[in-house]
DNA sequence: ACTGATCTTTGACAGGGTGTCTACGATAAT
DNA sequence: ATTATCGTAGACACCCTGTCAAAGATCAGT
């Protein structure tokens, strides 16, 4: 019966109840794995594509994730995780605030690329609403870089960091939409970018 | 028999055909506003509810709009001839570029303001795809203004005017999300938005 | 290995929205 | 007054989402 396996979850594993069985961890897994080519790369594709994908049904998509917003979610919670590895591994709360910045549209920028789902209208406004999710934690590396660089003096400290981390996102859509639309370039694209989030910020250096 | 309207309108408006009904003309005209109203404040609207408040049915609203999105594309194009008068009248082409383009910002910032339905992702999407559109006029007129800034030196030019409108229109939309979500008031908003595009144009003074 | 609970599959179903089609009555044009 | 056009009403197919129930397959515990 799908559905209620995550009412044990709720639980604190112990108890009377058996342990989750292996398969449907895998199941689970698979459904993940495959949601995150699938819609990562073609944001409107519907459940049944995914769990073709993933040589599951539909519904045990559902068994695993109830709606498919919340499969979504999930989808965008694994890219999240993703990021903030490589946020980590690329070092960005050291060096230069500039040089540290530039890192981090670096990262965030090959995401945007690699997942179409990031620029898709229907999560670029749950990520605007719902910005209490985990998926912060890539925002707040950005405000750490924001922060240091206004008390340091390197970044103009008279607009807001909440307001400039919304700003550096949406120019982000923005200039994925120019590549997309075919209108740019990557490159100066990404040249664009970096430019206009510098002058943006405020940043002492032409 | 609705729907085989449009195909007398490809002929050459001669020949042994009637002349389109004046009931016709309102029908369409009474959908259209309402559309503007219903659809321009909750963008979700269904078909149904737009045929309600134009005191018509939802086949009818069909008659004269193909398609749910192509009523859309009317609603927006009627917007933006709102949007070009009042440009119009705000006198865009004349005084300080700079002056100019706080007034450009004030008369969007404002439809934005109205129409709920602008910020959108559904026509956010195609906001950028299709700029093809006659949507292009108000586009036009800031990339007139930017060309003018840009030659007089008041602006930077290292950014192209392309990019620059897009990434005007990205910030606006990051503005009008943060409103929406209640994060900033709207004067702060508007304060902030002004004055990083100001920074995003490179216009010489703080 | 055996038992029993859990998981997957299969099939069917309801709900909501879009878009189409038909027949019929109402209305405007000539 | 005639006739084509238009609106209405009802029904319908389609697609996608989400749910439910029954039956079989699989794993966990003893």
């Amino acid at each position: 019966m799908p559905g209620g396996r995550l009412d044990n979850m709720s639980e604190i594993t112990g108890g009377r109840c058996r342990r989750r069985r292996s398969d449907a961890e895998r199941s689970a897994a698979a459904v993940l794995d495959a949601a995150v080519q699938v819609l990562g790369r073609h944001p409107d594709a519907k459940v049944e594509q995914v769990a073709a994908a993933s040589g599951v049904t539909r519904q045990t998509v559902y068994a695993h994730y109830p709606s498919r917003p919340r499969l979504v979610a999930a989808v965008i919670d694994r890219i999240t995780a993703e990021a903030v590895a490589a946020l980590d591994a690329a070092d960005v709360d050291s060096g230069t605030v500039t040089e540290a910045l530039l890192r981090w549209l670096d990262v965030t920028w090959r995401l945007f690329d690699r997942y179409p789902l990031l620029r898709h209208p229907s999560v670029a406004a749950i990520e605007q609403e719902d910005s209490e999710r985990q998926h912060a934690a890539v925002n707040e590396r950005l405000e750490r870089l924001i922060r240091r660089g206004q008390a340091t003096g390197e970044f103009d400290d008279t607009l807001s960091p909440a307001w400039l981390i919304s700003a550096t996102i949406a120019l982000g859509h923005a200039a994925g939409g120019e590549v997309a639309a075919g209108r740019m370039t990557t490159a100066q694209t990404a040249a664009a970018l970096r430019h206009s989030i510098l002058r943006l910020y405020g940043a002492r250096e032409p």
